[in-house]
DNA sequence: ATCATTTTTTGTCAAATGGCAAATGATTTT
DNA sequence: AAAATCATTTGCCATTTGACAAAAAATGAT
């Protein structure tokens, strides 16, 4: 809990009260191994802040495949609803990649706290601003490049999941098929 | 300026001195055929509001090749600064495709705006959110699929700018080579 | 209209990637 | 430990794309 507290307060100043608010409303949630943290279709009742583990976040396209379009891990909010959005499309599945530990709050509860805590809204508008900008710069470059820059890119922007996520993942995010990502592997050994 | 006024409604409603205030403030630009709106680098003193027109964003790679990060087009506003942000990171170009006619903002008569009308700030985060939205679906659906593929797609989601933009510069957004793009249209056509 | 310039198309060849299947390696279950 | 399961690597061949160069088409200036 503590870990979402300290990273709340990068964003913004909370009192003791405040903080003992939050925290009387947040709930651990553990989740498996590839458990569903939600599923496409379904209404998300729940806010998460990820403390351990690796969600990897999905969605098929046209002609069926599943491709992984993020991935999302230690000491990242969760967010759903409205303005305020760490998912874009209903249509996206969230799935853990390792077991994961979460601290969740309803939607309830979360209002609450909004109400509660003069000054949220604008903590939340920042959290949410500043990964907007992350994804697109992330996604933004990869584009233009082959496989192997986007790999090598992969690997200096989440360094710490290389070992975490199997292959297979990294490969539909780099939108290419595992061999070919085995195959750029071996070339830069 | 009716346009930007309209833009502007469609967020949220503003009064009859307030479409005056920001009516007096904004000025009317004009760019020729590949004149820079801004360059990467140098500080931006303005805001501004696309009624005309089509504007690239773009930036060098670390091979020194220039990409096309985005396109904007009619009605779109054009933002930098803190929380809000429609540039990314500060070695962005943006350059007009074909001659553009825009409404600008000095900062300091932005300013203004902002601390006159109440609910400005909230009208300007609804905008934000809705492109960053966009921009995110738009690029992030393209990472895993062809070149055929994503051309069809920037057609569906760019239909004005085909006969606009120059093939080099929709090659340079998909990722491809110019003639990889020009073998793309022949074969789908 | 003519010339110069720019943009787009095309050709050729090489490199990268995909699709498919088999082999190998790693992990889990029994 | 062996078997079963899952993940990764590799081989083979087809297709796509890139690099480079040249031709064709479009655009703009005079």
């Amino acid at each position: 809990m503590e870990k979402f507290i300290e990273y709340i307060l990068q964003f913004g100043n909370l009192n003791k009260q405040q903080i003992e608010l939050i925290t009387s409303k947040g709930t651990e949630l553990k989740l498996g191994k590839d458990e569903y943290y939600w599923e496409a279709g379904k209404i998300v009742k729940q806010i998460g802040f990820l403390i351990e583990g690796v969600i990897r976040v999905s969605y098929y396209n046209n002609t069926g495949e599943e491709i992984t379009r993020y991935f999302i891990d230690e000491n990242h909010l969760i967010l759903s609803g409205n303005s305020i959005d760490e998912v874009y499309t209903p249509s996206e599945y969230l799935s853990a990649i390792t077991s994961c530990k979460l601290i969740i709050f309803s939607k309830k509860d979360w209002k609450e706290i909004n109400e509660t805590i003069i000054g949220w809204e604008t903590i939340l508008q920042k959290i949410t601003t500043k990964y907007h900008k992350e994804k697109i710069a992330r996604r933004g470059e990869m584009v233009a490049q082959d496989a192997t820059t986007r790999y090598l890119d992969f690997i200096d922007k989440f360094p710490t999941l290389i070992n975490r996520v199997p292959l297979s993942f990294i490969a539909s995010y780099l939108g290419i098929t595992q061999s070919s990502l085995s195959r750029i592997r071996k070339k830069i050994r």
